[in-house]
DNA sequence: CGTCCTCTTAACACCTGGTGCTAATCTAAG
DNA sequence: CTTAGATTAGCACCAGGTGTTAAGAGGACG
């Protein structure tokens, strides 16, 4: 331990290193942060509380809550995006804000299967079918997107012919086109 | 209360109960558990016992563990699946089990977009750039693949003039073809 | 020099969400 | 009727905390 240091100094660097090992690993309990800051666990105590550093308990149910939401709204909504207006059967609207996950690394490009799901959700969406599935699909990727763009998708159904729909989607930032897609969907009763 | 049910079937009953409302929501303690089922805490305690659930702080804990370490899911990796091989501008495969996240609601298949998206991320990685981007692409779903299904995705450049490089993929379940696309691939330096 | 203030550590009671164990009921089935 | 399984209860204990009070250990400063 830096004795020499002048107590706030020594304080001060304590509480750097406290938020890096927190920020490091979530799940480090005072017990542990304690014995590698070389102090009692109280201390550790007062500094979270100085700091606003919530528990290792809540900060576990944190990262747990995070997650959970974001592997639902990845997986389990139908639709990617919001779905913003819907005529079964005619025509179908949503949104989406690119986000920094959804990016290329380091370039900031959204990369190209976000577009195709967006727009492959929403087909399938307006398909009026208790079940419906993309059998074929034709698609342009116009202009990059980039993270932070708010997308807008719009589907119309062109065509009709028995189970077969085709569908055609566009997709904008602002006015540019960014997208376009031509989409066969089979709508189907058993699984 | 069911009283009028045998008091063995009562219990499997609620042992069902348990399982889906500890995997609908893992943050559930023990007290809520005992008040939604009607019974008292102690029985939890021994169902979670029999059926080898691990209580609400060990499962809050596994779910931040999960998310922590390895995020799956669509967006965090740059090729979608396992990259298997990779001969760069010649052909790559990748490798993909589907799991229930990637299914429709209930049916059981596969929504369309997670096979674009994997045959998407193999053909830009397959092209031999920096950073390149998919300009357009033509697709095919030509079986249902289900949730087990382990999907090999096979990518080939057929064609390349000057950034424009034409990647056809295939994607099998064993021997079924479920799976074809071609796809426009662009090669860029800049952002 | 003494005094004062901040930092640090300690001790104690309490909280939540559990575990393990023993014991008392109660019910249905043999 | 007897007995085994299901349910509930009470008790002590655990981890990882909170809030509070109290007591030393350094400085800083008149």
């Amino acid at each position: 331990m830096p004795e020499m240091m002048k107590i706030r100094a020594r304080k001060n660097k304590r509480h750097q290193d406290l938020k890096r090992l927190v920020a490091a690993d979530p799940f480090t309990t005072d017990q542990e942060l304690a014995s590698k800051l070389g102090v009692s666990v109280q201390t550790i105590r007062l500094d979270r509380l100085e700091l606003g550093i919530p528990d290792a308990r809540s900060r576990i149910r944190e990262v747990a809550r995070d997650a959970y939401e974001k592997v639902k709204s990845i997986t389990e909504s139908e639709v990617i995006g919001e779905l913003i207006d819907l005529e079964l059967g005619e025509s179908a609207l949503s949104v989406l804000t690119a986000t920094a996950d959804m990016a290329l690394a380091h370039s900031g490009v959204i990369r190209g299967h976000h577009l195709f799901a967006m727009a492959n959700s929403l087909a399938v969406a307006v398909v009026d079918a208790k079940v419906a599935l993309t059998g074929s699909a034709t698609v342009r990727f116009v202009r990059r997107v980039r993270v932070g763009d708010r997308m807008v998708a719009k589907a119309r159904v062109t065509e009709i012919s028995g189970r077969r729909h085709t569908v055609s989607v566009a997709i904008r930032v602002g006015a540019d086109e960014v997208f376009t897609g031509e989409f066969a969907v089979y709508a189907v009763e058993d699984t």
